[in-house]
DNA sequence: GCCGTACTACGATGCCTATCGTATGAACGT
DNA sequence: ACGTTCATACGATAGGCATCGTAGTACGGC
């Protein structure tokens, strides 16, 4: 079912994006790749969506480039996965690396900027 | 019993050491605390005393000023608490605040360090 | 009162990063 | 084929930060 095929397949024929495997991501990168209150909002966005996610469908008051500098940083930290269908690119958590890296880290950081969302009115 | 009064009482009268109340603490600040490795070995360190710690108690390769920094920006972003004692500076987790703001995100974070640095041999 | 110890403060440096605007490339629809 | 849309790349800029060395300050012991 196209679950994913990130680091081997280029989808679309063209363009490629590279993403590290799964044994080269790092707590240290990932923590920092999450410690950026506008990249926290793109992981929310995309656990909430379960699924892929268009770039343009998360809103960021930021401008174009710097939402692709902020997808790029978590891609390259091994924290979500793009590909291309068409002139979209597409996002992806990557739990299941993640999951098996740092048991339990993400829902732990998503739980967390879930409550404090609910107590501060935002993130 | 002295459990911890951080934010209230300068222990040993004249030195005072700013710290952010709890309501202060914010999600991504301490991601951005954890997510250097010589922080993330303090918070480890301290983690596995379950105690106070004495600043030199931790060695770092780095030197005592980077040190004092890293010790700082922790402090200051509500992830240790720091106190005097004599010529000594004493660290503790905050372990109680965190888990009131975050539920699991620190047990996370440290399980996720260990399981790392037993994958690799280092943080 | 003096000295040693422990940590801090300050200034400097070089790197990293978050931000932007503009120009470019890739795919889709007509 | 052409234009539109989406995202990238590149260059620039300003701020932050990890690191260091040196000088200074607070505390405890002699």
């Amino acid at each position: 079912m196209s679950t994913d095929t990130p680091a081997a397949g280029p989808v679309s024929g063209a363009r490629s994006l590279p993403h590290p495997a799964r044994e080269e991501i790092r707590l240290a990168q990932v923590l920092h790749a999450l410690a950026d209150p506008m990249r926290l909002r793109i992981v929310c966005a995309l656990a909430a969506a379960e699924g892929e996610l268009n770039c343009a469908d998360i809103e960021l008051p930021v401008s174009k480039s710097t939402c692709t500098h902020h997808f790029r940083v978590l891609r390259e930290h091994g924290v979500i996965q793009q590909f291309y269908r068409g002139t979209a690119k597409m996002n992806g958590l990557r739990r299941a690396d993640l999951e098996a890296l740092f048991p339990g880290l993400i829902d732990g950081v998503l739980r967390a900027a879930g409550l404090q969302e609910r107590r501060l009115g935002e993130l």
